[in-house]
DNA sequence: CCAAATAGCACTGATTTGGTGCGCAATCAT
DNA sequence: ATGATTGCGCACCAAATCAGTGCTATTTGG
């Protein structure tokens, strides 16, 4: 129910991880040794966020994934893409937002709706995910991993949103 | 991937014609009727939402259902809580943002994850989720009805959001 | 009474998701 | 060289979720 998936999670902490290992090869095992993750699952997650371009592989005993680039300019949102296709709140035309940073095509279906043009919901809800899709890419690894975690209050929607959140609604 | 369910969306367009009946019991067979949407599927989601509280039933020949509130008092997150259960970005820790207004009880499963003290993603994770919740719960159903459409627009969010999302990245 | 509508319950089929098995290929330490 | 370690490719399974349906009972207006 509108959650991210197990695989995407699994990504997330591995990534997190080597931002803290910055310039040096991690190998899946260290990492599903750290957390309990189920190793082989971990495994096939790495490898697709190595196909996307966001982590370079290097196999052999000392062999393992590296970010490709500095912890800033990975987003969430990419991960997410990655793992699991383009965030979508619908199964409406796809995303306009195109995260020029992302080496993987936009697998969307196109506008898979068969009621596209009657709709009277598709514009809002496109714009409510885009907002949603602004929040993914917006957090970086390096908000992710910050220890002390500012985290999403690191960029200026934090505070806002933040906020928002204790309003009675 | 990271979408909302048809159910809910069959919900969000049933809730929106409503906004244009105010006062009346309409019956799904009208809503079902003017959008191409499953008669059988669109009951039991209507039946979702009565049960939740967003919606007054009324049954017989002239039966059918009502908003029971104005369209601004109740927001998209009461339509996906009640048809989905409570937004959730990760399986983790049973939403912070108690939304008073919902007549249902939280039935997050608590901190399902066998992993949480140790996992180094759980609190920006969560924090991620509340942002996505935030979003919800800041779009009324007047902004999804709104025709030209100012939506997510109309609240204070909507115009960073907006612009944050022409960010190169 | 009859037609129209919700309420309740159970159920099927398709899709997604979490997770695994296994052999092959590359690489490094010894 | 050789074996241990690591990633790669591909196929596969089981559980959960989801879209959608059937049927019957109950309420209500005409
Ligand atoms: S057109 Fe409407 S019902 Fe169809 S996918 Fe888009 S928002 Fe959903
Ligand atoms: S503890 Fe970490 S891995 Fe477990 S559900 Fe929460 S975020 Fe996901």
């Amino acid at each position: 129910m509108l959650q991210l998936t197990k695989r995407t999670e699994y990504g997330l902490i591995a990534l997190v991880h080597m931002v803290d290992r910055p310039g040096v090869f991690v190998s899946a095992r260290e990492i599903c040794d750290t957390y309990k993750v189920p190793r082989r699952l971990l495994a096939e997650v790495l490898k697709t966020l190595s196909k996307a371009g966001l982590l370079a592989s290097h196999r052999g005993a000392t062999g393992g994934y590296m970010l490709v680039r500095e912890p800033e300019l990975t987003s969430v949102a990419q991960a997410v893409s990655a793992l699991e296709g383009n965030p979508a709140s619908s199964s409406c035309s796809p995303s306009p937002v195109d995260d020029s940073n992302s080496l993987f095509p936009i697998l969307d279906s196109g506008s898979g709706c068969d009621m596209s043009p009657t709709c009277p919901i598709k514009t809002p809800i496109q714009r409510l995910r885009d907002g949603i899709w602004s929040l993914l890419q917006q957090t970086s690894l390096r908000d992710l991993a910050a220890p002390t975690a500012a985290a999403v209050n690191a960029n200026p929607l934090g505070e806002l949103l933040q906020s928002a959140q204790t309003l009675t609604y």
